[in-house]
DNA sequence: ACTTACTTGCAAACGATTTGCAATTGCATT
DNA sequence: AATGCAATTGCAAATCGTTTGCAAGTAAGT
């Protein structure tokens, strides 16, 4: 994340194997994602890409959202109200909590609470193949 | 919920007194979500209205779910990948467990889990205004 | 450089839901 | 029971986010 430019280099190689054509479109949004810190929805990765590519569509974006979904290499989050946002794949599972008044994504990891998860699908007579856990909250008016 | 006579009726008197009007479509609306079991989607209480009162609309439908939802009579679900889906609000807080194969849904409750997402929320600044816990999960082949 | 299949941009289609509008209806009032 | 008006309806058209058909453009193996 602090060398965008080592990350881009990965994300192409691991595409190019996955038998995906790095075309100019693709390589800016892939740059953009990499150099992303938060979870941009279709359109604000669209309008970074303009700044970029003034040639590039809103649905190449969409279409690339979708292939490197399905290639693993981002996920996708449908969080309440709002269109789909995206983060990188790669990293460690987590939850999110998302912030009400500025629509910020807190990322979160609880072993515990995954844990429970999975004795109360045992006790339904389910096993999880996944979950949602979103928390929606706003800033405590710290001390 | 073995009474459907009983509930329909307190059902109109919590409208009327929220100043709503009962009228024919949304009797017949109020009719099936009292005796339904199940989270049917706006599409499924259609079909269900029209089988009793084939001028019934479908916006007419939309209608009175928000309705009744911002009146606090129900409650909207919108699970992974379909149209939303309601029941009726009044019992206890609890979340869901989707059946991936049949979209079958299984409330459940754990207030381990909503004590450790407090929790979490606390230790990262936030307090929770409300969450969104869904286990997408299949059925075990019992022993 | 040549070819061919993969990608693109555009505009039109999409599914779920909402909305404008003119016609209808609940219900408080006579 | 008849009246009046605001609330509600059905319909069709609009909306939002997203997907798709198509003809033109391009990556990359030869």
């Amino acid at each position: 994340m602090t060398n965008p430019i080592a990350e881009k280099r990965d994300y192409e190689e691991e595409l190019r194997q996955a038998g995906v054509r790095i075309t100019r479109p693709r390589r800016i949004i892939l740059g953009i994602l990499s150099e992303t810190e938060d979870h941009p929805d279709a359109l604000a990765i669209f309008r970074r890409a303009v700044a970029l590519d003034s040639s590039i569509s809103l649905s190449t974006v969409y279409r690339t959202m979708k292939l490197l979904e399905t290639v693993g290499a981002i996920r996708r989050h449908a969080f309440e109200g709002g269109p789909s946002r995206f983060e990188q794949a790669g990293g460690a599972h987590h939850d999110h909590l998302i912030d009400i008044e500025t629509g910020d994504v807190v990322e979160f990891r609880s072993d515990r609470i995954e844990k429970l998860q999975d004795e109360v699908a045992r006790a339904l007579g389910y096993e999880i193949v996944h979950h949602r856990l979103e928390l929606y909250g706003r800033k405590l008016r710290s001390k």
